[in-house]
DNA sequence: AGCACGCCGACT
DNA sequence: GTCGGCGTGCTC
């Protein structure tokens, strides 16, 4: 069972990482025949447990012998080392800082094809052409199973083969595109394009010929009406798309490619993001205005003393070409450089803004990525591609000569992964990767987060600004709402005061667009009854249920639970049951009945989520379709503002209340940030902003458009409560799926850690949402001053307070959470 | 993370 | 009597 291989020992050991969870690296024995291959950073095949083979990463390579028993490496997979030294460290500080093992790191960092483990299935590759005969007898035989059984496990090919080695024939096999791995079969990532229609020559150009396409057509009727349809929709619009022609014709595919087959129509695919938008003209523009002149010159002496500059730009400033610039200024010195970007702001218009400048000098590294892709990106980091787009992940690619760091939209929260450890921050993971290589750091944001101004206020970072939008542009007024006088007057209907229906309908008139934003989707997030007040609430989450009217069910936005609506209270069975609250599902169904004439589109979540869905509304909002788009947080993003006349804040309430010290930044920079969309070419944009609390202070500074009086309040208040920048936060979560165990172990837990730093615990306590699938929770926050000792024997209290609990009899299913700077 | 080992309730 | 539930500990 246990035999090792049957091979000579060597006396080279190495330490490798194991892809998960596991405390601490193994040691393994080295047998002669792999001895020249092994180095740091490439992975061999080892077995791990009694049954399971997992592809580990190499951490050391020993010539003395650990003192006990080891088993052998089963083989080396590569033949070079997959990341560098750099990126090693780089795994070894965030495990440090973010409070988890090796092995979480190395499962966030690597892509998939390069994580073989024995429960990791392969299929025959779709694409695969050649001829299985002329495979090597192995790869043939593992062919042959795969035409027979289509997937198979490694497991499986282990015993088909009936050796131990496999890995690195696997590797050859994916390499070479003859099997994939299976979640691979997401199709490859393309530019995404609608079908669409258009005249053929003459046509086009000449209308006066179009009789005689009528006369060709004469005798098909429906061909007849189809070409009219064409026609009136080219009157209204540039581009036509074969869906609307399908529609308002009422014809089907077969009479668009008769008419096609008689050379008077033609289908293309046009990409969906146009050229010569106007940010695409000030990120392609020739001619850098004075203020990206004087920005680039800033950086520039900037950088000489500091390693990290915010640059600070209002929406429209242009700050995507000052980052062109100083990424050709970096590529031209043979460097690397990395653009960071949240996941949801990597629009297809980003990327190919960046692609038109910079051809295939770039690549980009997300989430929609099939594993393929990831792997040749990957490659091309290591041997040095000038520069990546990415999201968070992309910090983990083997870069060797990283020179410059961009990180766009730095304020943005979602740059902190939230649930499986590693728990890491984006920016601050890349300002550390960046020091690692002796790389520069450009922050850029028009909002940016209270850290980030802080320490460009203490001078560890250097700063710039461009307060002025490109080619003069104005910066949207702002016009504050106030919901209590609203409602006392009156003149409040539904959700919206007459102030902003008045301004929508003038802004609709003028031709203008509006957006509407509002950060909760659904149609409202309570369902209760109106005697009892008996609320629906999901059955694994302490979380009231939201309804959504367009499924017609409740659904919990923590775990997914739905649930049909039910017909009277189960508590007192009355049949009053109403809504309370509302989402932007609601706000949209309204607008419908107090703008009939307008043509509202929605963004959230529940629109986006089918595979197009996302570009096509912003596609449509471009061209005119959807000139009210109502939506989520998703409005501050990637959507050009060229025609958007108005923005409208349905309530700031809501962003303001949020249960945690973040909340005034937060709610501060949304609405900057969708205010920012407000503005027209050649006119002043408008946002409305409503609010039962317009004394609250953040209300004015967005008025005011105010950042320092914004950042001054805030930053007395963090000083005083104790709060970033000035103390450092660790988040401790216990969860366990009964109640009664979960707060015993706090308690054990809690004392556990009083016992050492006293005060700086708080709890523990009931989060906010106090059940999540299942699981009770418990939290502890604490709060420690900026001393690094202090710091460092907290995690190592940290973790022997883990250790104490899980030893702890009737606590071991007990599963904490640590999350350093956790908001 | 998985997997084996071991100790208690409810079934053939 | 055994089957299988989970709680516990270990993996070089
Ligand atoms: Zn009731
Ligand atoms: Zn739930």
């Amino acid at each position: 069972m246990s035999e090792l291989h049957p091979t000579s020992d060597s006396n080279t050991y190495v330490t490798v990482i194991l892809p998960m969870a596991v405390p601490k690296p193994y040691t393994y024995a080295v047998p002669e025949e792999w001895v020249s291959k092994v180095q740091v950073g490439v992975r061999v095949e080892v077995q791990f447990g009694p049954k399971r083979q997992y592809a580990a990463l190499v951490l050391e390579v020993l010539n003395t012998s650990p003192g006990h028993k080891t088993k052998s490496i089963l083989s080396v997979i590569d033949d070079t080392p997959i990341i560098w030294a750099e990126q090693l460290r780089f795994w070894q500080w965030v495990g440090q800082y973010y409070c988890c093992t090796l092995g979480e790191v190395m499962h966030a960092a690597l892509p998939a094809n390069l994580k073989l483990a024995s429960e990791t299935s392969i299929t025959l590759s779709p694409l695969f052409e050649g001829d299985i005969m002329e495979l090597e007898d192995r790869a043939y035989l593992i062919a042959e199973a795969l035409t027979i059984q289509h997937e198979l496990t490694l497991e499986q090919v282990r015993d088909i083969l009936g050796i131990k080695t496999i890995y690195p024939l696997i590797r050859d096999l994916l390499d070479k595109r003859i099997i994939y791995l299976k979640e691979d079969l997401k199709e490859k990532f393309k530019a995404k394009t609608l079908a669409c229609v258009r005249l053929r020559e003459p046509y086009a150009s000449q209308p006066e010929t179009l009789q005689d396409a009528f006369d060709k057509l004469s005798r098909a009727t429906r061909q007849v009406e189809a070409l009219m349809a064409f026609l009136q929709l080219a009157r209204g619009q540039d581009y036509i798309r074969r869906e609307e022609l399908y529609k308002l014709a009422k014809v089907d595919s077969s009479v668009i490619q008769a008419m096609e087959k008689k050379g008077i129509l033609e289908v293309y695919e046009r990409e969906v993001s146009r050229i010569g938008g106007y940010e695409d003209e000030i990120v392609e523009a020739d001619v850098l205005s004075a203020q990206q002149e004087r920005a680039i010159a800033e950086i520039h002496t900037q950088f000489e003393e500091k390693n990290v500059i915010l640059l600070q730009g209002v929406t429209g400033s242009g700050k995507t070409r000052v980052y062109v610039e100083l990424i050709r200024e970096a590529m031209r010195r043979g460097e690397q450089v990395l653009y960071l970007l949240p996941e949801i702001a990597l629009t297809t218009q980003i990327i190919e803004r960046l692609q038109r400048v910079f051809g295939d000098q770039v690549d980009v590294y997300h989430s929609r990525l099939n594993n393929n892709e990831r792997v040749e990106i990957w490659n091309r980091a290591k041997e040095g591609k000038a520069l990546v787009l990415g999201a968070r992940s992309a910090l983990f690619l083997p870069f060797r000569n990283l020179k410059l760091v961009i990180i766009d939209e730095e304020h943005d929260p979602s740059f902190k992964q939230q649930d499986p450890n590693p728990r890491y921050h984006g920016r601050d993971a890349g300002i550390y990767l960046a020091q690692l290589f002796g790389a520069k750091v450009l922050l850029g944001t028009a909002t940016p987060s209270v850290e980030s101004f802080y320490n460009t206020q203490v001078g560890k970072y250097g700063l710039v600004r461009m307060p002025e939008r490109f080619g003069g542009l104005e910066l949207p007024e702002v016009e504050i709402v106030d919901l209590k006088k609203a409602l006392r007057a009156g003149s409040m209907q539904s959700h919206f005061s007459v102030t902003l229906l008045n301004e929508m309908k003038a802004t609709l008139e003028r031709g203008e667009q509006v957006i509407l934003f509002q950060n909760r989707r659904g149609y409202a997030p309570v369902y209760k009854c109106s005697t009892c007040n008996w609320t629906c609430e999901c059955i694994h989450c302490d979380v009231s249920l939201t309804y959504h009217k367009g499924q017609n069910n409740l659904k919990c936005h923590y775990c997914g639970y739905q649930t049909q609506l039910p017909k009277a209270c189960p508590a007192c069975g009355g049949k009053q049951l109403i809504v309370q609250g509302f989402g932007t599902e609601k706000v949209e169904d309204e607008l419908k009945i107090f703008l009939p004439d307008a043509k509202i589109g929605r963004m959230d979540l529940d629109t986006v989520r089918s595979k197009n869905a996302h570009t096509k509304i912003i596609n449509d909002f471009e061209e005119g379709r959807i000139n009210v788009l109502v939506g989520t947080q998703m409005v501050t993003k990637g959507l050009d503002f060229e025609k958007v006349g108005l923005v409208g804040v349905l309530s700031a309430d809501q962003l303001l209340q949020f249960p945690d010290f973040r909340a005034g930044e937060r709610a501060f920079q949304l609405m900057l940030q969708v205010a920012g969309r407000a503005g027209r070419k050649h006119k002043r944009g408008k946002v409305i902003i409503q609010s039962h609390n317009v004394a609250n202070p953040v209300i004015k500074e967005v008025l005011d458009g105010d950042f320092k009086a914004f950042y001054s309040r805030e930053i007395m208040e963090r000083q005083e409560f104790f709060y970033p920048p000035f103390y450092r936060l660790i988040r401790i979560t216990l969860k366990h799926k009964k109640p009664e165990v979960v707060n015993a172990a706090a308690q054990k837990y809690g004392n556990f850690l009083r016992a050492k730093l006293g005060d700086r615990l708080r709890g523990p306590a009931v989060p906010y949402v106090g059940r999540v699938r299942s699981y009770f929770l418990i939290d502890f926050l604490i709060k420690l001053e900026r001393n690094p000792q202090l710091i460092a024997n907290t995690k190592d209290l940290i973790a022997a307070a883990d250790h104490f609990l899980l030893q702890e009899e009737g606590y071991s299913s007990v599963k904490i959470a640590v999350d350093v700077d956790p908001f």
